[in-house]
DNA sequence: TTCTGTCTGTCTATCGATAGATAGATTGTA
DNA sequence: TACAATCTATCTATCGATAGACAGACAGAA
C-alpha cells in the first residue's frame, strides 16, 4: 500500500485544513505540518511549492466540497426550513468538532496578511455560500427581487459567521444554539 | 514638552491596538511597533514585559473605553432604536477607519494562540457588550425575561460581529451596511 | 551650591527558536 | 536509465526576550 502522489497531497491538506480551522492561516507551518504527516518540511514544499499555493488549495477545496453539499441538500431537500436545519448543522459541526471555525471565517480575520491568490479563493467561498441562500430564500418568498434575495442571504451569512466566532470565543457551543434559535424567533434564518 | 513615561505607554498602546484591528494580534511585532512610535523593541519591553501584558492590556483599555462609550449612551439616549443605531455605528466606524476589526473580534479568530491573560480580557469585552445589549432591550420589553434578554441580547452581539467580518472579508463598508439593515427588518435589532 | 548616589528610560548587542524557501543528493520504482 | 518523491543541509529573515551599558533627572548630604 504505497503512499501515491495524491495520497500524500491529501494527507497533507487534511492536517493542514484542521490546523486552519482551529489556528488561522499565519499559525500553519511547514515543518509542524509535516510533522504530522511524517515526511520532511522540504517535501510538503514538493506538494505545494509555497505557502500561498497550499493556503489556496485549502481554500478551494473547501469552497468546492460546501458546494458539493449544498447542491445535493438543494436537490433533495423538502423544503426551506429543512435545508436551513442543514445549513446551519454544518457551521455548528465545526465547533462540535474541537471548537472549530470555518476555514474562510478565520482566514477572513487575517485577510490583509494573505496572499492574494488566498484572498481570491476566500472571496469565492462567501460568494458561494451567499449565492446558495438565496437560491433557497427564492423558494419561500418566489416574489422577492433578487437584490431583496441577496440581502437576505448575505444577512444570514454574516449572521451565522458572527455565531460561530463569539460562540468559539467563548468555547460553548450552547451559545450557537441559542444564538441561532434567536435568529430563527426573529425569522432572520427561516 | 519631554515624553512622559505615559505618554509612551500610551502611543505604544495606539499604535498596537491599530496594528491589532488591522493585522490581529499574531501579527502584532515588538520591533515594528518600535519603529513606528520610534524607540527600540527592548524599550517596549520596558514598558510591556511580555506580548501578553501588552495585549491584555490593549483588550482591557478597549473595553473600558467601550463601557464607557456605551453608558453615557445608555444614559443621555431616549429610545431603544437610537441606541442601537448609535451601536451599530461603532463597528460601522471600525470598518470605515481601514477597514479594520473590533479588536476583540479579531482576536477571537485566534483564540488557541492567545496567552490566557489576553483571554481573559476578551472574554469580559463580550460579557460586556451582551448586558448592556440586555438593558437596552430591557427598555424595549420590560416583560421579558432575563434569559431572554441575554439571548437576544448575544444574538444581536453574534450578527453585528459576523456582520463586520464579513463585510471586512469582501472590502465593502456597503454590505454591513445592507447586512444590518436586513437584522433590522426581521426585528432581530431593533 | 556642589557632590553623590539612585532611579528611569532608552540604547546596543545578542540569544535561541522558528519561519518559508531552496539546492542538491538520494532512494525507489517502472 | 529515467523519473518521481523524499531526503539532508542550509539560507535568510523575523520573532520575543534578555543582559548590560549609558545618559539624564533628581533627591539629599556636604
Amino acid at each position: 500500500m504505497a503512499k501515491t502522489k495524491t495520497d500524500m497531497r491529501e494527507a497533507v491538506m487534511t492536517a493542514a485544513r484542521a490546523t486552519v480551522q482551529s489556528h488561522g492561516y499565519n499559525a500553519l507551518s511547514f515543518r509542524e505540518l509535516a510533522k504530522e504527516v511524517g515526511i520532511k518540511s522540504a517535501s510538503v514544499h514538493y506538494h505545494f511549492p509555497t505557502k500561498g499555493d497550499l493556503g489556496a488549495a485549502l481554500a478551494r477545496r473547501y469552497t468546492e466540497e460546501g458546494a458539493a453539499y449544498l447542491a445535493e441538500l438543494l436537490a433533495t431537500s423538502e423544503d426551506v426550513t429543512c435545508c436551513m436545519d442543514k445549513y446551519t448543522e454544518i457551521f455548528r459541526s465545526a465547533l462540535a468538532n474541537d471548537n472549530r471555525m470555518c476555514l474562510c471565517g478565520i482566514m477572513s480575520a487575517e485577510l490583509d496578511d494573505l496572499p492574494t491568490e488566498v484572498r481570491t479563493e476566500v472571496d469565492k467561498f462567501a460568494a458561494m455560500n451567499v449565492g446558495w441562500l438565496a437560491k433557497v430564500l427564492s423558494r419561500a418568498k418566489p416574489s422577492a427581487t433578487d437584490q431583496d434575495l441577496q440581502e437576505h442571504a448575505m444577512a444570514i451569512f454574516a449572521a451565522i459567521e458572527g455565531a460561530q466566532l463569539v460562540a468559539r470565543g467563548c468555547r460553548d457551543i450552547g451559545i450557537y444554539d441559542r444564538t441561532i434559535r434567536a435568529y430563527r424567533a426573529t425569522g432572520l434564518v427561516p
